[in-house]
DNA sequence: CTGAAAGCGCTTACAG
DNA sequence: CTGAAAGCGCTTACAG
């Protein structure tokens, strides 16, 4: 261990009060006093333990993070702006992977409570009651990201999916197409799956397009299951011009498909994604999709945070703007 | 606050000591207090304080890690295998994200060093002499991941890149190829560029393949700087029925340019690229590729860094197994 | 089997 | 302007 607070002082001939109060800029010194300090701190190389410090002020200038999966492109893009902006304020963030698993997020909460965080971002899952609990219990801000609850008052910052999922079929619909397919997320996500079905429902009847059973299907955001999909899809034998896949993933697992049978994308297809992850850049040809400001979330989650750390008001949650953006799997329908 | 070890001490009338073993399941009580204590703390709810605790046991349980990016495709798969070891052997890891820039990494180390944690996995960086200097002042354990020094003697985990590049140039001319482009990563990169553009010229010196500077262009690991290679590559007017790519960000910014260009791959040129990102089995064609084994890669580390935490022994650097995973984008030559 | 006490490295009233 | 002392929530000899 290096030297402490102790060593300092006596080796300044101060107190530790004194080493402390110039420590943290503190009044109550003379100029004098204060060089010394200083300078027998560069001398040695003393570093304050930071833990000692969380014991007494506690704060431990730190927050936890949960993810379902840190190395999903969605999760890393957000971890990287909460990461920026806790840096800025001098905070570091813990990271969780919960696998969507119940036990390991209590877990997980659990030690993050023991280790005195002083909040908590809770990214991309449901929030059950279980987690409600613990978190409440635990008094310290809560923001939500991607996600969100009704019966739960914590605050949140997302996309509105449904109007976006609204927005992206609306999209194809105004290029002229009208056998419009979805592959949907994963059955049952209240989260990122019905809201963008819904999305994409009410488009079609705001357009006098039916909904046809034939031309849904469901996959689980996952790049193989959009591949299924699309082979579901196109084994059904009913006709369509254009898909809405619910992410990235699926949408380039589309792609592929239909590049396999020989399905021009977009001469004879149209696909719009969502999510526009850097694979939606990279995917030949690039992926028309619809963008969610992941870094910027990440950042205003992280914001948000420290702001209740900082103030203890409660913030207002945010609804973040998406946007479509224009590649090279849209065309006007043949 | 929750109830400390005194609340529960004074409800169960016992000891803080007390209290203390039998959280700790050290020896010292009947199985009556056991029960009791047990029992109390339930009631209460109580959890230990893991602030307080680190301040006696001089151990956190904490992990720092430093990325360049948090967010590139390569950290997020090492960082998500460093979790799981660190969550299945109870220790927390704290992200922090470098840009690459000294002064911040700095910044960092100072954090880390402050806040007590255990140990330290810094990755995909070349090792200054100042972090160097602040890392062995910290007198913890480091771990090296994707990166390495001759001079200082933190053990590593690693791919051997000279040897993968050999293996990938290798077997482009097994399959018949003798005009092989290269585009490498960073000029100047010792860790990831230097070295596969050595594996690259071995091969084709042991192979009796003259080296062109015509066919070899600089990138910077990015999918930007793999378009741009690939066109500066086509300017040139060289021929060449082949391309490796040090990285496949870069492998698929060729083949967007391929594609654009009317150049069918693998029909009419082969593409390898290199570190089996998840986007390689998304591209379209899929991706031939050399694999790292990012995720196992993150897991050794963890390990080898907690073994080090544990036991005070320094562990034994690991080169790991690279492969080449055969996809769709190379074929023999026409 | 159990408890009183010291101590981890700090911060913060309190007194001077 | 400065220091002695209490205390944050624990663990660990030490004594019984």
């Amino acid at each position: 261990m290096g030297p402490t607070i102790k060593d300092v002082a006596k080796k300044a001939k101060v107190s530790v009060a004194t080493v402390s109060r110039v420590l943290n800029n503190q009044p109550g010194y003379s100029e004098k006093t204060k060089k010394k300090v200083l300078q027998v701190i560069k001398e040695m190389g003393y570093q304050p333990n930071a833990i000692a410090r969380g014991l007494i002020n506690k704060r431990t200038q730190t927050i936890g993070v949960l993810f379902p999966s840190v190395s999903s492109l969605f999760s890393s893009k957000v971890l990287h702006g909460i990461e920026h902006i806790a840096h800025e304020r001098d905070h570091s963030v813990i990271v969780c992977n919960t696998d969507t698993d119940g036990k390991r997020t209590m877990k997980y909460l659990q030690v993050l409570g023991e280790k005195q965080v002083d909040g908590i971002i809770f990214t991309s899952e449901v929030l059950t009651e279980d987690y409600y609990r613990v978190l409440k219990a635990m008094n310290i801000p809560v923001i939500l990201v991607s996600t969100f609850s009704l019966r739960y008052p914590f605050p949140y910052v997302k996309v509105d999916d449904k109007h976006a999922a609204y927005h992206a079929t609306e999209y194809l619909i105004k290029q002229g197409h009208r056998k419009i397919a979805m592959i949907s997320g994963t059955e049952g996500d209240e989260i990122a799956g019905t809201p963008r079905i819904e999305g994409y429902r009410e488009a079609l009847r705001d357009y006098g397009i039916p909904f046809q059973e034939n031309l849904f299907v469901f996959g689980d955001f996952g790049y193989r299951s959009g591949c299924a999909a699309m082979k579901k899809l196109l084994e059904r034998g009913e006709e369509f011009t254009a898909v809405f896949a619910a992410s990235d993933e699926m949408a380039t697992g589309a792609l592929s498909v239909a590049y396999q049978h020989g399905i021009k994308v977009p001469d004879q297809l149209s696909i719009i994604g969502y999510d526009n992850l850097q694979i939606a850049e990279m995917s030949v040809p690039p992926l028309t999709t619809v963008a969610q400001p992941l870094f910027e979330m990440g950042k205003l989650a992280a914001e948000m945070l420290l702001t209740m750390i900082e103030t203890g008001v409660t913030v207002e949650s945010r609804i973040m703007p998406h946007s479509i953006i224009e590649r090279q799997t849209v065309a006007k329908p043949l």
